[in-house]
Parts: structure tokens; sequence; C-alpha cells
DNA sequence: TTGATAAATCTTGACGTCAAGATATTTTTG
DNA sequence: CAAAAATATCTTGACGTCAAGATTTATCAA
């Protein structure tokens, strides 16, 4: 009888008309998402970065030499829309973690290239914060784990089958 | 081979010495996470609310009559903080959702109660949300629901025992 | 070549959230 | 009973995100 089971006994109390199965199933996934994302922003934080930040550093970073991307490829990996990719990119541009370089091959486009600054940064931040993940799945043992990841990547291909 | 695994592939090729499986379950429950909280935005929205309108009348609706409920009640379930909360209310109430009440037992707190309007209308929501839910999870089978759920409570417990 | 369409990015304005601190009331302590 | 500490909520300012539209350049069709 977790927080969630919480919920669904009010709703079956109250709305007996309702199948709330698939609420506890939802409910835990966006609860454990919250949990984890402020956990790991603590660690983010202790290297002057974000969810916002780290994420696009990391992208680049994994992405290796030459380490530049366009905003468009970050757009697609990192599920955010071209407004927020734009202001991302300001703030790391002026934290002289990333430049703008011109693409010489697209008049439109820009290439965003990891300076020796935000490389540094981000080699840093990663250790750190692999470490962090590495405490936040402690919890369950490593056959769940590995259970849990099985069943989430099938879940998750219903969504991302292109 | 998924979205989540090319990250992970990366980051094995560019960083071989850190060890991503954490990586690799956290980062599928948050884009799961992500996924499923924008399609059901999209029923909030068909009723003229929000993951946030609907969270506080929702919870309000299944903690049954007299439908009231402290901020600070509200603030506990819905894992948000109290400037949040308090802005949350000021809208509902804006829309004649809900109103706030002076707790007759406590001078520095309120209570808020769903309006009928507000009643009415989370009633009319909930029910379209629960289907969006069953489509939502729908892409696995009854059993994997059930074992994927078994396996999100025994994590979330780590997280939320008191 | 020229006009129309598509593509890539940026701009704008609004909104939800949070952390930190302010205010008012209650509870505890001496 | 008075002072101190705790509690409940609200206020403020900053930030990240998004949707919709604007701008610039590329591509395609006639």
């Amino acid at each position: 009888m977790d927080h969630v089971d919480r919920i669904l006994a009010q709703w079956r109390r109250e709305r007996p008309d309702l199948d709330v199965a698939p609420m506890g199933l939802i409910g835990r996934i966006k609860r454990l998402s919250q949990h984890l994302t402020r956990e790991m922003e603590q660690t983010w934080a202790a290297h002057g970065l974000n969810l916002a930040s780290f994420d696009v550093l990391a992208t680049l970073r994994r992405a290796g030499p030459p380490y530049r991307l366009s905003p468009g490829d970050l757009m697609a990996t990192t599920m955010v829309t071209s407004g927020t990719m734009t202001n991302r990119i300001d703030q790391l541009e002026k934290a002289g973690l990333v430049e703008r370089i011109p693409n010489p091959e697209d008049g439109r486009s820009f290439l965003i290239a990891l300076s020796k600054k935000g490389f540094a940064l981000i080699d840093e931040a990663a250790t750190a914060h692999v470490a962090t993940q590495e405490r936040l799945v402690s919890g369950l043992s490593k056959k769940d784990r590995k259970a849990l990841d099985a069943l989430l990547k099938a879940y998750l291909a219903g969504f991302e089958e292109s």
C-alpha cells in the first residue's frame, strides 16, 4: 500500500465505474521519473549545470569528434522544441561552453561545437552523473534492473517506432 | 537497438571507463514519462485543463465529500512546492473551479473546496483521462503490465518510504 | 531563371515551477 | 503568561519550456 495505491483506492471508492489499473502503472512511472530527476539535478548543480545544459553538452560529447552537431540534431535526440533548444544554446554560448559555427554547407544552419572548457566540464560532470545513477538504481537487484529495463524498452518501443 | 541503446553505445565508445547500464534504465523511465505526459496533456486540454489544474481537481475529487483539502495536504500528494500550489489554486479560483475557505480551526490555513462547476468538470475530465490511460497502456500485454507495475512499485518504495 | 514550396533556426509572449524569503498564526518552552 | 520556535501559506524574481509565427536560405518545378 504505497502512495499510488492510496490514490487508486480513493478513486475506486469515489468512482467505481472507472478502471484505474492503468493509472497505477502510469502514475508510478511519472512519480519515479520525478524522484530520479530531482536527485540527478543535485549532481548537475554541483558542476554549475542543470538538466538543460547537461543534456546538450552530453549529447555533443558522446557524439565523438569533432564534437559538433546542428541544433536540429540536438532537438531530435533531446525531445525539446526549437525555441527551447535556441534558449539552451544561448545560455551555453554565454557561459563559453559551446560555440555557434556557421555551417559552410547550409546557410540556414549552424553547427554547435563543444568548447575546450565545455569538454572538460562535461567529462567531469558525466563521471559524477554516472556515479549518481549507479546509486539511484542500487535499491534494485541486478536481476530486477534487467527485468525492469526490458519491460520499459518494450513499452517505449510503442512510442518511438519511426 | 532503440533510441536509448544508441545513446549508450555512443557513451561506451567515447567513455569506456563509465558503466552506463543504470543510464539505460533511468533514461527509459524519463523518456517514457515524457511521452505519456504529452499524450495525457491532449486529453486535459480538450477539457480546458492542464497537468497542474487536473492534478489539483482530481486530488480534491477523489478525497470524497466534502471535497475539501488544505493547500498543505494538496502539496503532500502532488509533489510540488508551496509557491507552485499557491499559483495553481489562484488559477483554479479565478476560473471558478475551487474556492478558498478560511479554516475555522487554524487561522494560518485555508481549505480548498471544489465548486459545483469544478466537480462537474473533473468528473467529466477524469472519465476521458482514464480512457486515454487505457489506450496508453494498450501496447503491453496484461501480464507485462502487471510485471512492470510490480517492479516499479518495488523501485519506488526506495524513494518514498517515510 | 523565376516563383513557389520546404527546411532550419530564431523570436516573442505566456505559462508552470522552484527557491528563498516574508507574513501571520499556532504551539511550545521557560 | 510572555517569548521563542515551529507551522502554513503567500510573495517575489528567475528560469526553462512551449506554441505560433517570423526570417533566412535551400530546393524544386515550370
